[in-house]
DNA sequence: CCGAGAGGATTATCTCACCA
DNA sequence: TGGTGAGATAATCCTCTCGG
């Protein structure tokens, strides 16, 4: 392609080819430039005018040129000369956003169409005929955005597998997933990649929620500065987030938080959540209140011993706003509310280190809500959530380790000095 | 195009449970 | 009691996005 339409570098053509997101999607300029549709009208002409095989004119070619003719024009002259190319672009634009042109994200839809058309099928059936169901449903393909799915119409199902093949139906359906992607190796996993793919599960998850939430693609889910980056931008906050430490899912070391994080997202207990108009003017003015207030009042508020938080503002770390608890029964219309920020229930936005800890629920606040859910679920709702059981203290923590450089390779290595 | 910063993946090393 | 390997932890590396 690049051969018989010269002009642009690899990247581009792949991009073309592939229908992948680029820049100009992931983050629109606010508004177009008028400087940008004037040079790449006037490039566009030059390149009319070439001479056929030649190397097409770029616009750093012509730039410098253009420049002193843009200086020379009117502000008006320069309004009217690229009206029509601003509204042009605007509208490419928009279809760009909006547009679906990727198959793979058709695939996801077809399947999760599917998948709730059955779903609806087998609670009808088990309904009225009180036939139990178990309905598994995993992707054969890494390329496909689908996570394994379950669905149940009883807890006994849970009991049964684990009492017969010591797995949860979670770890099942994970295997399950390994074998159709990787083949009978796939049913290998050792801790560590599990604990990776569901990491990714996880992150992945999360970002088609948040993309779902805010009705439009997000280039990338910010868990550092949440609130600045996703809620004062987005206009979108969390709710029932089931861990103790707000992280990046490939921050979380325990699988077993991992897995919490996994099902309590894939449940709906923890949840994104569009703040209205109204909600959102009174977070935003509350946001910058606590941020002017971090600010200005430091000193004093130290000094007279009363405004904990601004001094909490001041430990540079930014706390998403997480809903401070979970219903016993999830009824997202209802609860959607309350996550504006008021001096009871977002201490998540102006805390770092207290107030974080008691206003995020505990895991086993986040299992309790899983456990009091429908009897039909998805992915591994019901099963009791273990805590990580408690390790000693590491000798070495806190001890850096230095660079590695040199040391060898290979896991092995460790074991070896082991048996040194 | 480039640097900063964040997310995600990989690697090295230690702990712990199990078994002979 | 010692060997073995899975699990756990922390450091480091790689990749990507964003904004100037």
């Amino acid at each position: 392609m690049q051969a018989a339409v010269p002009g642009h570098q690899l990247d581009h053509y792949i991009r073309v080819i592939t229908q992948t997101i680029t820049r100009s999607t992931v983050q629109p300029r606010k508004h177009i430039s008028k400087w940008n549709t004037f040079l790449a009208q006037e490039t566009r002409k030059l390149n009319k005018k070439r001479e056929p095989g030649a190397v097409p004119i770029k616009t750093s070619d012509v730039s410098k040129e253009l420049s002193a003719k843009w200086k020379a024009m009117s502000a008006e002259e320069q309004e009217q000369y690229t009206e029509d190319m601003v509204q042009s672009l605007a509208e490419a634009r928009e279809a760009k956003e909006s547009g679906q042109h990727n198959s793979q994200m058709t695939a996801f839809h077809d399947v999760r169409a599917v998948v709730e058309h059955i779903q609806r099928e087998i609670v009808n059936v088990n309904q009225c005929t009180g036939t139990e169901f178990l309905f598994l449903a995993v992707r054969k393909d890494i390329k496909r955005f689908n996570a394994p799915y379950i669905l149940r119409m009883s807890d006994l199902f849970d009991t049964f597998f684990h009492n017969t093949t010591k797995f949860t139906l979670t770890d099942l359906v994970l295997k399950l997933e390994s074998f159709f992607i990787g083949g009978v190796d796939g049913l290998a996993w050792n801790y560590l990649e599990r604990l990776v793919q569901l990491k990714s599960l996880t992150a992945a998850l999360i970002k088609e929620k948040l993309n779902n939430a805010t009705g439009h693609q997000i280039s990338r889910m910010v868990y550092t500065n949440f609130d600045e980056a996703i809620t004062l931008k987005h206009g979108v906050v969390i709710k029932g987030w089931p861990l103790s430490k707000f992280c990046c899912p490939s921050h979380i070391t325990s699988c077993s938080d991992v897995e919490l994080l996994y099902n309590a997202w894939q449940s709906g207990a923890t949840h994104f959540v569009k703040l209205s108009n109204d909600e959102y003017g009174r977070w935003r003015t509350q946001y910058l209140q606590h941020h002017a207030a971090a600010i200005q009042e430091l000193p004093p508020i130290n000094s007279d011993g009363n405004g904990q938080s601004a001094t909490v503002l001041t430990a540079n770390t930014t706390v998403p706003v997480v809903e401070a608890t979970i219903p016993a029964v999830p009824n997202p219309s209802e609860n959607a509310v309350p996550t504006i920020p008021t001096s009871e229930n977002v201490v998540g936005t102006v805390s770092a280190s207290e107030n974080a800890v008691s206003a995020i629920p505990p895991a086993s606040a986040a299992a309790s809500t899983l456990t009091a859910s429908p009897t039909f679920m998805n992915f591994g709702i019901g099963g009791a959530v273990v805590p990580p059981k408690a390790r000693k203290t590491r000798k070495e923590k806190g001890v850096p380790r230095g660079s590695r450089k040199g040391k060898g390779k290979g896991k092995g290595k460790g074991k070896e000095n082991q048996a040194k």
